[in-house]
DNA sequence: AGCCAAACTTGATTGATTCCAGAAAATCCG
DNA sequence: CGGATTTTCTGGAATCAATCAAGTTTGGCT
C-alpha cells in the first residue's frame, strides 16, 4: 500500500492538483480493488465527512483519464475501479456472487491479440473476462 | 437468413409461444447483428406498428434465456444482441465509432481458458473483447 | 367453443451516471 | 504575501436504460 506522500506524488506527476477528495479516492481504490462507485463514495465519506457524489465521479474520471486508475465494467455490474494499471491483466468474475479477482495473462503480454480474421481493424488491446464460480460459492453449494 | 417458418420452429423448439412481437424481434436481430434494444424496438415497430418497449425487453430476455439470442455488453455501450449463438466467438469494438464485428477464436475452442492463477475459481468461459480502430475510422483520420 | 397460463400494454419507478451554474479552493506570478 | 486565474467542489435537476406492477389480451390445448 503506497503512503500518503506517494499518492501525492502520483497526482503531481500526472499534473493533477492535490486535493483531499483525490487523495481519499486514490487510497480508497488501493484499499478496495474492484469497488464500485457507490462503495468508494462510502469509504471517502467515512474518511472526509461530507463529499458530493459528483466530486467522486469527477475524480474517478480524472484519475482514470490520467492513467492512475482503471475502470472495468463487467456485464451485469456497475462500473468498478482498480488501482492496478499499466500491466496486461484480466479478471475472473463469479457467476453466483459477482466477486472479481485479478488474473495475469496466461499466454504472454497480449493474449489472443491475434484474431483469426480482424475484419481490417487495427487491434491494440484484448480484454478478457473469465466467468466461473469462486471458491466460496463452490463450497456453499456443495 | 432463416425464413419466417424457421423462426417459428426455433420458438416452438424452445417451448415459447409464437407471437408476432417475438417473430419480429427474432428476425430484427438476425437482420441487424449487434443492435441495441432501442434500434430493435424501432425495427419491430416499423414492421408491426405499435409495440410497447416493455414487450421488446421481455422478448429479448426470454429469447436470451432460451439460448436463441446472445446478449453482449461492451463497456461504454448499452446492451446489444446477436443471433449467432452456440459457438465461441468474440468481438472487436472500434474505439472511435463503436461498431462491433465478430471475431472467431484464434487459438481454439476456449481461448485463454487457462489462467496462470485462477485463485481457486472454476472457470467455464472466457469472453474476449478486442479494442481497435475500424477500417472506416482509419481512413477517415488518414 | 372455451379455458388458462403465458404474453402484452400502459404507466410509473428505480438507479447509475451526467449536466449545470454558482461557490470555494488551489496554483501561478509578481 | 496577495490577487488573478483556473480548476475543482457543491447541490440539485435531468437523462436514459432497464425494471416493476396491475390489468387486459392472446396463443395453445381440450
Amino acid at each position: 500500500m503506497p503512503t500518503a506522500s506517494e499518492f501525492e506524488q502520483m497526482l503531481r506527476r500526472a499534473s493533477l492538483r492535490v486535493t483531499s477528495p483525490r487523495m481519499a479516492v486514490l487510497s480508497a481504490v488501493h484499499e478496495h480493488p474492484h469497488a464500485d462507485t457507490d462503495s468508494i463514495i462510502g469509504v471517502v465519506r467515512d474518511r472526509l465527512g461530507t463529499v458530493s457524489h459528483q466530486a467522486v465521479y469527477d475524480v474517478l474520471k480524472a484519475l482514470t483519464t490520467a492513467g492512475l486508475l482503471r475502470r472495468i465494467e463487467p456485464p451485469g455490474s456497475v462500473a468498478r475501479y482498480e488501482a492496478r494499471v499499466g500491466d496486461n491483466h484480466h479478471h475472473v468474475v463469479c457467476r453466483s456472487c459477482g466477486v472479481i479477482a485479478d488474473v495475469d495473462c496466461a499466454i504472454g503480454h497480449a493474449p489472443c491479440l491475434t484474431a483469426s480474421d480482424d475484419h481490417g481493424f487495427s487491434i491494440d488491446e484484448a480484454e478478457v473476462v473469465y466467468w466461473g464460480t469462486c471458491p466460496a460459492c463452490k463450497s456453499a453449494t456443495a
